[in-house]
DNA sequence: GTGTGTGAAATAGTTCACAGCA
DNA sequence: TGCTGTGAACTATTTCACACAC
């Protein structure tokens, strides 16, 4: 079976995963000034495997033509509808501390489709802020209020480990339903609502784990 | 087959993705007194299934005791050992601008296992620069000499786009080989380096895909 | 009883390899 | 001739379900 029924337009996980890179990409042929671009191209770029980016491709129903490639433009705006980059996506990022003020301040977001519109903190002292142009550290207990008045639906939970549980459910409770959260904890959610996680930490752990095996010395042919 | 071939002593990806999560968990039980813990509790504690939590487990060819459950302190032990938290792993932080700093402050390193050594950056204006206690920016000249006489073999890149695929030739050049890389860029890196990719505006796309069809109208049945 | 360990089944994802169209 | 689109094969991962040890 294909991973998705017939009657939902769901595409795999792992598709959607890679449509950021594949836009990215894209916006830089586009840059270049290349009107098409092959998958072999595409493959390059993201260090994806072009019988890979090929499948994702068709995935979206795509049209590219063989023996030629695929239209840079088309195809840019092809994904952007498909992952919901034809609007612009309201964010509040909750936790001003040292991440959370270098999120405010990441200028990569407007270009892929995301604008934080609140920065909130729990702590009365930051309150007033201005962390960048235009946005100031609003109070954690008017939440309830920014996530209603502002349209927001994706949280950046950028707190300490303690508070992230107690934030995600006032969050879920004003109505955001995608939270991507820095702080090293599994979330719980109600069904409906999707969890990114992003663990730092375990990162390099897991990079630890492939270093010590490089180290260690090659045991092969145990028994032959 | 199973994913690794009887001669390698490797785990399967997933299993090491998720091998920090148990730890953190059991750091956790160990700190509220417990002496043991089911799978279910760990479980409850990670998101993970608790299937999958006694295949990950059963992987290190652990021993939990069946009607009982896993010894806290001994499975915390063997996990540390196979992902290589008996010895501490120094790191190498390339880019002291917003994000890099965060990183550099970040408390939660140095009791999973790394250690940032060094902070460069590539701007003469922020060399001497105090970004936390013992931690002075020091020139991105110096990388090679810093990698070879603090034993570093892993790095953080969290340079500007622009930058990072330079950056990462050098550091491989000066023998690190594995990196954890912040930059929006896919590196092109030699056989035997591994790199972890972190992009936080991606994350933010894959929620926006699955926010939009949350709101879409439910289409079902198509045919019958 | 209780909860692990594990084959077997089910599901998900990737790669192969090639027909077919420009 | 070049490159897409795709079924089929392969590989990876998760879930099931239950024998077995405590």
């Amino acid at each position: 079976m294909t991973g998705a029924s017939t009657t939902d337009r769901g595409l795999p996980n792992a598709t959607v995963a890679r449509l950021p890179l594949y836009l990215r990409a894209l916006t830089q042929l586009r840059a270049t000034g290349s009107a098409t671009c092959s998958s072999d191209q595409l493959a390059e770029a993201t260090g994806v495997s072009s019988a890979n980016v090929r499948k994702d491709l068709s995935h979206l129903g795509s049209h590219g033509t063989r023996g030629v490639g695929y239209d840079v433009a088309h195809l840019q705006a092809e994904i952007a509808q498909a992952i919901g980059q034809t609007q612009e996506w309201n964010v509040v990022l909750v936790g001003a501390g040292h991440l959370g003020k270098a999120l405010a301040a990441y200028p990569g977001f407007a270009s892929r489709g995301s604008r934080i519109v609140a920065v909130v903190d729990a702590d009365p002292k930051r309150l007033g802020e201005q962390v960048v142009d235009g946005l100031v550290i609003e109070s954690a207990d008017d939440l309830d209020e920014i996530v209603r008045d502002r349209a927001v639906s994706i949280a950046i939970l950028a707190t300490p480990t303690h508070a992230a549980q107690d934030v995600a459910d006032r969050l879920v409770a004003a109505g955001v339903t995608s939270i991507l959260n820095f702080a090293p904890v599994a979330l719980r959610v109600p069904d409906g609502v999707d969890v990114r996680q992003v663990d730092v930490a375990a990162e390099l752990q897991i990079l630890a784990y492939h270093e010590q095996r490089k180290s260690s010395p090659r045991e092969e042919a145990v028994s032959g």
